[in-house]
DNA sequence: ATTATCTATAGATCTATAGATAATGC
DNA sequence: ATTATCTATAGATCTATAGATAATGC
């Protein structure tokens, strides 16, 4: 293995400990100095690496959702999405999990690259669950589909911030089965 | 003007200024002594009035959303509740808006009071919203009232975070939309 | 005399940089 | 000889405290 493979590989490193930190801490809640200690490495190295904390937020959230570009759609796929996705394993995994759904109230105040990213990825995730979900019109679909992000968002956001673990399954489960509901309800019209 | 009550003027002033700031910055975002400053007092004083900042944080939540204390309920407020949540207005506005919907994602990493505080306005919200919701059972009925909050708070937190005024606008027309419509729908069952 | 608030600072962070060292490849 | 990483530190935060000062009420 030469030099630059290797600075690469420590570099991949650094950015897949963050990308799962970040989602676990919230964008400002892990030092560089701990990301690189974590990534076996030492603050020094880090600015030969990235040119701010700021491009590593970048880069570690293009990683992250970077996890959900193999979804590509069909109904039974977003029924099964919609259970995974609002499930205790995903509850209680946010740093190998959606990044949106774990990092949602902190994009407002990020950085604009940070909100870029998270914007285009966001755009992606709506068309794919457009093109997924039921109906005749696409604006219909277009709206279910909105419906359907924001309220998986928020249930797993919600599930997450509650003190009460019964509150929390009750979160997801009614969200899940609610939204189950109106993804086949859809499908009749 | 007594002692006491200035200083529990001094107080509340606080406290006003610190439920404003933590739902735009988030309960991380200002530092006690910018608080302070804006406060119209200085650093030093702080420690009189709070045992911890975290002591703060927990009473600035707990005033930030006694703001829908006021909310009781019935199908035309709920249609005019999620109008006036789902608007730009309120978009705009997080400082004097939603604590949950502001710091939906933050909740999960704060301390142990502050999501108490939370969880405890999260269940009476959920409550209003039940009895609120049209819908033969009460278990539908709280099913929807979830869907609802969940929705309501994923969209409010997605429009801020978005990059894309017409996409933030989108968010918050299309979810208001399907939301009204849900509301209506479920009062024919 | 008591109470509220102020100034000043200790001690613990954090980002970013400078310059030394160790490891690779001509 | 070049490149990757390390040690050390500057300078800017932040929470919390100690002790001084100013304002109120007996």
């Amino acid at each position: 293995m030469n030099r630059s493979a290797s600075k690469r590989e420590t570099h991949n490193r650094i950015v897949k400990v963050a990308a799962k930190r970040f989602r676990e801490l919230g964008l400002e809640g892990i030092s560089v100095a701990d990301v690189m200690t974590e990534s076996g490495g030492t603050v020094g190295g880090f600015y030969k690496h990235f040119e701010s904390r700021d491009a590593l937020v970048v880069e570690a959230l293009t990683e992250a959702m970077a996890d959900y570009d193999a979804f590509r759609g069909g109904e039974a796929p977003v029924l099964e999405f919609i259970t995974t996705y609002l499930s205790a394993a995903h509850r209680d995994s946010p740093g190998t999990g959606c990044a949106m759904g774990a990092l949602l109230s902190d994009f407002a105040r990020a950085s604009q690259g940070a909100r870029s990213v998270m914007t285009e990825r966001f755009k992606t995730g709506l068309t794919v669950a457009q093109n997924a979900v039921p109906g005749r019109r696409a604006s219909d679909r277009r709206a279910a589909a909105m419906l359907l992000m924001c309220a998986m968002m928020g249930a797993i956001s919600l599930s997450r911030a509650v003190d009460d673990p019964a509150l929390s399954k009750e979160i997801l489960d009614a969200t899940k089965k609610k939204l189950r509901e109106l993804t086949c309800k859809e499908a009749a019209s």
